[in-house]
DNA sequence: TGTACATCAGTGAACGCGCGTTCACTGATGTAC
DNA sequence: TGTACATCAGTGAACGCGCGTTCACTGATGTAC
């Protein structure tokens, strides 16, 4: 098996320099004018070819969407995953914060793009399934964190029990992984829990119990919550710029999720 | 001054009769297919007139947009306002768990028209001020909850001193009202807590510290961030259906606002 | 190394569509005396 | 109560625009022998 990542023709490399030009040609105009506002046929203007030639390279405009997409939950999914990558001083919690900014600062870079993959479904569009891994990589980089401070020790978490978790109540204390979660909440959450441990991208982090879990992911509702509250205008007036309220509420999630 | 709400003349009633059919086509069309799908010509369409015609209801397609958007606003925030109204047994907390459930219930009853108001900004479309007192319907409701739990002693707020907060950090205890806010963020909520207290709407009610207001708007940003990703797709493959997410989340949010 | 054929990139014209908005107009409704 | 005029609602044609996609084609690049 040779490795054929590398163009060898120059057709091969004629083609993937213009798929690229193509693809970065559609980026600048989701930036200047929305999803809405992206047609073929002012990408192919741009280029300074016929419309129809697009054809050869994206079968139609939704597949151009959708590498935008793509694109865009990878971009910004790097983002965070650098951000904790390059806070190698400090514990957890400074890499949890760190995160957050870098998704923020993505987020007020690119509105458009965020608005993409954030915001309101571009009508008609249905989504395919090559998104949902770059879709993940946002929480997965979250939840590695999360499992980094259980295996440091930083976070201290109780028992988990095999299978059910039992309906009784657990008084709530310094304790994070031992929320109690009753019902459908508790089955989620231990699957997803059980599904994460057994993720192939971490192989020799601990297990991330369910209790915390969703207190991760609530704290990641409310990331993206502020974010598309600053960037769709619903803090005019109140707390606009949003940069103090921002580095507030992100260091209380931060103690949220049990990091000290 | 005579009051001049209903329509005399044929002419007046037939004006208001039609303006009022032409919003609920529009309305109708943006349920199927979102604000882009909305169309004057297919709106003229439906109701059997030329579409030149609705020129004398709405000067421009954007102006009949602000029409859906108003609407839209002042309809969730009467959901919440209703809610809270509505819960006369039990505490603040109640009225808060309802007000949340209520907003959450409206918004998966209408996506299109969620999406319309919280979801990406429509593109070329500039809200105008018309829109500003209706969005603030829902964040008010909230205030109100918390300044009627803390004139009835359910909160239990610190000293606030006139004018300028310190930047002494303040231990956060019990008392959900004293979080030490600083810099930026402590002008801003300090700001926003006296005009909320001089505010015609609320005569007599108790004020609302900066610190519970910070507090107050991070749980906002929350609920809405929630109800984005459920209806945007963001949960598909782990808390969806996320009623009992939801549910749980929403009851930490009461709690980290100091509703008891 | 050279030739014959297959593959691919790009063109330009066309199809068929829908949109927002303007404009001169007709006929109905309202108002002042 | 009746008449003259002003106001308004609604029409239908038109302007000018841009879009996604298809199709038969030309010419360049690649490949098998």
């Amino acid at each position: 098996m040779t490795t054929q990542n590398a163009p060898r023709t120059a057709r091969e490399r004629a083609r993937a320099e213009l798929t690229r030009e193509i693809t970065e040609e559609a980026r600048r105009q989701l930036a200047a004018t929305g999803a809405n506002g992206l047609s073929l046929r002012a990408v192919a203007r741009e280029l300074g070819m016929a419309s129809s030639a697009l054809y050869r390279y994206y079968p139609s405009r939704d597949d151009l969407l959708t590498a935008l997409i793509v694109d865009a939950y990878n971009a910004i999914g790097e983002a965070a995953e650098t951000a904790i990558a390059d806070t190698t001083s400090g514990a957890g919690r400074a890499r949890w914060v760190a995160a957050c900014h870098a998704v923020r600062a993505w987020a007020l870079d690119r509105p458009h793009e965020y608005a993409l993959i954030y915001g309101s479904p571009v009508p008609g569009y249905r989504a395919p399934a090559a998104t949902i891994g770059p879709a993940a990589r946002v929480p997965l980089a979250f939840v590695g964190v999360l499992a980094a401070a259980i295996a440091d020790g930083e976070i201290t978490v109780g028992e988990v029990t095999d299978g059910e978790v039992t309906d009784g109540e657990v008084a709530a204390g310094a304790d994070h992984g031992a929320d109690a979660l009753t019902g459908a909440l508790a089955d989620q959450a231990a699957a997803l829990s059980a599904a994460l441990a057994l993720a192939p991208s971490a192989p020799n982090t601990a297990v991330v119990p369910p209790g915390l879990l969703v207190r991760g992911v609530a704290a990641w509702t409310q990331l993206f919550g502020m974010i598309s509250f600053e960037l769709f205008g619903q803090f005019v007036g109140s707390f606009e710029p949003a940069d103090a309220f921002f580095a507030h509420t992100i260091a209380q999630s931060a103690t949220s999720v049990g990091l000290p």
